[in-house]
Order: C-alpha cells, then structure tokens, then sequence
DNA sequence: CCCCTTATGTTGCATTTGCAACAAAATGCA
DNA sequence: TGCATTTTGTTGCAAATGCAACATAAGGGG
C-alpha cells in the first residue's frame, strides 16, 4: 500500500499552503470515495443520508430543518428535497410545529433509526480502512491542524 | 475566531480517528466551499474545470481523456461530459488521435489557456484566505500527514 | 390593527448527474 | 486469419441538482 504509481512528474508547487491545499483535497476525496463505494456495494445510502439519520439521533428529539441544515452544511431547498425522498422511505417524518406554523419538525422514526445502526456497520470499517496507516498520535495532531487551518471551531477547544 | 456556538454538547468521538474522519469532511468541504463561492462571485467556472484547464497546460500536449481521468478522480463518462460543454465554450478541443482511433486528445485552445490564468487570478487569494491561519512549517505537517492517513503517494516522499 | 420586512420552506424549470447499455477500435490467441 | 475479449469513450433515460420565484408565517413599527 505505498509506492504505488512511480509515473508522472507530477509537478508540485513549493509553496507549503498550495501543497497543503493540494494534499487536502486529493486525501478528502479519496478517502470520503473509499467509504462511499463501501456503503454503495452494501445497497446502502449515501453519506448525506447517514448524516441526517445521525444529526437526528444525537439531538434526540424533533428538530427543525434549519437547525439541520447548518451541521450539514447545506442550503434549505436541498436539505427539503432530501427529507423528502427520506420520508418516502419513512427514515423521518415531518410532524407539525406548534410554535412556528411555517416549518414543521423532522422526527427519526423506527426504520430511521435502524438503518443508520446498519449503515454504521458498513461505514466504521471502512472509514477505519481507509485511514488506518496513521496512528492514534498522528491522527489527533492532523484533527488539530485541520481545526487550525479552517475557521471552524475545534469542539476539543484547542 | 475561537469560540463560537457555545450551543449544542457536540459529542465528539473519543476515538482519534474518528475525530480526524470528522475534521477532515468538515474542513476539507468549508475549504473547498469558500474557493467555489469565489470563483461563482468572479462568474468564472467551477474547480473542475480548471483542473482539467490546469492538467492540459501541465502536460504541455495534447493529452488522451483516459489519462485526465485518472488525477481527476472521475469516471469516463463523467469526463466525457464534461469535455462536451467545455469544448461547447471552445476551452478544449478534441482532435483525431493517430494511434488509437477509438478516441482523440484533448488540446488546451487560447482561450482555455487564457481562462485558466484569469481563473487563478481568483483562486490562489481565495485559497489563501481560507487556509491562510496556520504557519508555513504547519501546513506541511498537514500534508505529510495526509498523504500518510491515505494511500495516495506523495509527490514528496516521505 | 395594518403594512412592510424578515424568516422558513417549497417548487417549476432547465441543467447536470449516475447508471447501464451501447459503439467501435485494439488486443490476444487459437 | 478469424473471433472472442478488453479498452476507450459515448449516450438514453431516470433521478438529482441549482437557481430563482414563490407561498406562508413571524416580527416590528406606525
């Protein structure tokens, strides 16, 4: 699993942050296919879906879309057309808000609930596989300097 | 810059990781993100297509789709589409490959060339903004330790 | 209370994507 | 040579996506 392709020059720029950004997006998208194709070969949902289910189950009660769609990083319209293919599946339910006639509340059902244990099953080995050449030591540091280098709060503080 | 959402427990795995896994989707998609909303505000194309605009120049020829797939991490048909609209915008061009009639190569046109140039203009300070908070000996820790977590060589060597 | 502005979601339509089926040239080999 | 297999790339169709326009409720003065 090391040298692989002695090919191409592959001119890299000297400069560190070019170099960084380079290695983020290669290593991010190879990594985060790694896992996709894992969940695909095993019939199961995508990611995004996984992440809505486990949004869901960590708040641990009926949350408003908006709420959702910061963690999940995407726009309202999307996050909408995706609850309502999950709900077609009856993963979620959109039950009414007392509080704000405009929106409702997405709950976790049963089946919701199941399928995201499922999908763990697949995803913790395989996202273990495609990262396992680092040790415990080396994989901190790397989560410290990604917090670093983005302007996302670290929720390890620093 | 440090403390944000005092809100939501965010409970973080405990495994290392796990928390690198996490760090790397979110940072990665913030990073990229910030890069693509300022290519869409300068109403220039997306990363994709610089990357191919990109990997043409870098080769210095006329280059076979089969060997863009590859460092695009894209499937033929994907590139195949993708080569349509771009050549729809007279960016590329497809021209009769002697040696294998099946497909062509892919040839920079001027305008492409001048495209990517313009493109750059807008993507190296916006890649500089989002990333520009660790040191020059950090990022490249960074990228030792992500072509560590992965299986993609690095360019560097160890 | 009425009206204007903001917040929260949804939807019509055109573009893009994924998948599987397809086409055609190259390759291997009997 | 003849023919099956592999490689390289494209395409029809259904699903998904982005964008802008829309609907509806909440909030905030006058």
């Amino acid at each position: 699993m090391q040298q692989t392709q002695p090919k191409s020059p592959t001119k890299i720029p000297s400069d560190p942050l070019q170099r960084a950004w380079i290695a983020l997006g290669r290593i991010s998208q190879s990594v985060q296919l790694h896992v996709a194709i894992a969940l695909k070969d095993a019939k199961l949902p995508d990611l995004q879906w996984y992440t809505v289910l486990w949004e869901l189950e960590r708040a641990g009660q009926p949350t408003r879309p908006k709420d959702l769609a910061v963690p999940l990083f995407i726009l309202p319209y999307q996050l909408s057309r995706l609850v309502d293919r999950m709900e077609k599946e009856e993963l979620v339910s959109r039950i009414d808000c007392e509080e704000d006639k405009r929106g409702h509340l997405l709950e976790l059902t049963v089946k919701g609930l199941a399928l995201r244990k499922a999908m763990w099953a697949v995803y913790a080995p395989a996202m273990q596989q495609a990262m396992g050449r680092i040790t415990d030591p080396e994989a901190l540091k790397l989560a410290e300097l990604l917090y670093k280098l983005g302007d996302i709060e670290n929720p390890h503080g620093s």
